[in-house]
DNA sequence: GCTCATTGGGAAAGCGCGTTCCCATTGGTT
DNA sequence: AACCAATGGGAACGCGCTTTCCCAATGAGC
């Protein structure tokens, strides 16, 4: 990788770097226009490409934007990295994309690979964890997003800040309504539907499957209802699978002398519901007529699925967009307080797939 | 973004900068057994992270592999985006993302910033265009592929060689044989149906549509069918409605005096393929009742999709990998004839959206 | 006991660029 | 005509690190 310098083309143009510099990688000094010319035109013939390292090392900045993501393939998250890319092109930097599993460990691996790259700011997204056995790993997680942000990063999370993060300069949260959301989803659902409800949860200890799940208990009893069972799985498309099968064997042989129960599954994510869908169709029930099905996120790819899903539509790519912007600054210019960074909000959409027989 | 240095850290312990960098970040030369664990000690104790701009800068390689995409929320590159993510991870790098939208110009950029950072290597996804507009910009983003190149930059193509490109060190291409599966697609789909075939493509000129098109054809001409009629559309999901649509009114209303023609449809791919059975459906259609339909890629999220989706299972993931590896030169230690990049192969894969009524 | 290879550490020269400081021209004042 | 401010260009240093080269100290070999 060893392309021409800005000394090759100073030397072309018969000039100095210093004065080379200027004219190709703006600065505040404008050298005069026949000049300036002159310098182009050897950059031009030369092929000139800055080297993006050596600027970053004299004016450490590197013009980098570190994401983190459990899994770039899962829907959810690419939706958010389209977002992220999105706002990262406004500001004329670069997306350095690492992906994690969720695991605090390799999170901490990436911030500090993020850090070592001098990346000006890092988008995290994905579930925080408080489960006991991530406790250590959350430790230096935090420690390592401290002196990230003391050495000057920036960072933004999407959805909870890191458990025991303490510095505040620079350390921005996306706040996502999860709780209130998942709260408005079963007060909708149980308007319509006057069976049981069970969900489908996440581990213990993932906050926003915890989120979701204690939000969807609030609604339910203010519905008047009674608390659902909750059936912790994996979080992504298998988890809900096992899930379904299951709920499908209790759908299809009930206890001793009761009635195949009316249900309603929570899945706290769509990727789950789908999953918990595939599962009880593999064990022929239909949907909505033997169970009813709602899921959270409203992923794209997944609209087309038939019975459509209900579910609650969740900006993801605005999310991402706000989480990098929050690193930003304030927006261009203006000086505000901290710029509120426009509150996600979403919306329950139901569909077919909770709609009473 | 100031961290503590390496010179910090020497003076700490009480050596020079040289030695603290062998001690610190593998070099040939191992300082005696004393010396290290002062270093070693002096850098923890500071949160000493090397600067990978300076050290890129002084050994001239990054650390860094460019991935160029259309678009990463969409299934089909985020899987491969996985793989890749996945080798580089083996390969101690880290993966810079760039998308594009797929035109040869927003490529070139990507590129040149990618040659900027000095990235090791550069990998495209993303199907190529020869379309006539796209001419000059194909002819740049070579232009630039090549400067890269001779740079001693690794470039590889999934897919198709970018049109035009001419320098062939450091230029690999994962060749996907499309034309072949989708031949074998139409061959197996022609065994079980008897009715006529439509093909729903993406624009002319868009290399990986148009050796499906081109296979599939090929496909039925061996199995003694006619051609099909194809339709040229935006290589998407909305493409994929809009000629559902328009092929839901050939069916409800076929010419006077014709029965309702017995259709099967291959979409390119897959999210066109959902597309289009979206629009089959809103028109009052069932599949495969009404109509067959078949896609191309096999993208995970899209297999709990019902009727399950006939298509062509593309090992994605495998793509993004065996793509990075190839840059990387032979694979470890072995020395072999630019080690054959493992060809990729498909599975053409029938399920309930093709079986005849 | 002396020489010679060897080891282990430091000094210094880059890597490619931004930037500060300094110097040589100008053009405009009084 | 002499002087000063303004303008435009260059020399040199520093960003943080790697790496070559050099030197001192050690051990082996005769």
């Amino acid at each position: 990788m060893a392309a021409s310098t800005l000394t090759e083309v100073a030397r072309l143009a018969g000039v100095s770097p210093a004065t080379a510099s200027r004219v190709l990688n703006g600065s505040a000094r404008k050298p005069g226009k026949d000049i300036t010319e002159r310098v182009r035109q050897a950059a031009e013939s030369l092929g000139y490409i800055p080297n993006a390292q050596a600027q970053g090392l004299a004016k450490s900045s590197s013009g980098l934007i570190g994401l983190i993501v459990h899994d770039i393939a899962d829907p959810y998250f690419a939706a958010i990295a389209r977002g992220v890319q999105e706002a990262a092109r406004e500001q004329h930097k670069m997306v350095l994309l690492a992906t994690t599993g969720g695991g605090p460990t390799e999170e901490r691996e990436a911030v500090a690979a993020f850090a070592a790259r001098r990346a000006d700011s890092i988008v995290i997204a994905g579930s925080r964890s408080c489960r006991t056995e991530d406790q250590d790993g959350n430790a230096e997680l935090a420690a390592e997003l401290d002196r990230y942000c003391r050495n000057g990063g920036q960072v933004a999370v999407v959805g909870h800040p890191v458990v025991g993060a303490t510095v505040q300069e620079g350390y921005h949260v996306v706040r996502v309504p999860n709780q209130e959301l998942a709260r408005r989803l079963a007060a909708e659902l149980a308007a319509g539907w006057d069976g049981d409800f069970v969900i489908v949860g996440g581990p213990e200890g993932l906050l926003t499957s915890d989120d979701r799940v204690r939000g969807f208990q609030e609604g339910l009893e203010r519905a008047g209802r009674p608390q659902a069972e909750v059936l912790r799985t994996a979080f992504n498309r298998s988890g809900g699978y096992d899930a379904g099968l299951q709920l499908a064997g209790r759908i299809k042989a009930p206890g001793s002398g009761e009635a195949a129960p009316k249900l309603c599954i929570f899945a706290v994510n769509d990727v789950m519901a789908i999953g918990t869908a595939a599962a009880l169709r593999a064990e022929g029930l239909r949907i909505p007529r033997d169970a009813a099905i709602a899921g959270f996120d409203d992923i794209e790819t997944l609209r087309d699925f038939r019975p459509a899903l209900s579910t609650v539509r969740l900006p993801l790519e605005d999310i991402g967009r706000l989480a990098t912007r929050a690193t930003r600054g304030r927006p261009d210019g203006e000086e505000g307080e901290e710029a509120a960074p426009g509150a996600v909000t979403g919306e329950v959409t139901l569909r077919r797939s909770t709609e009473a027989a």
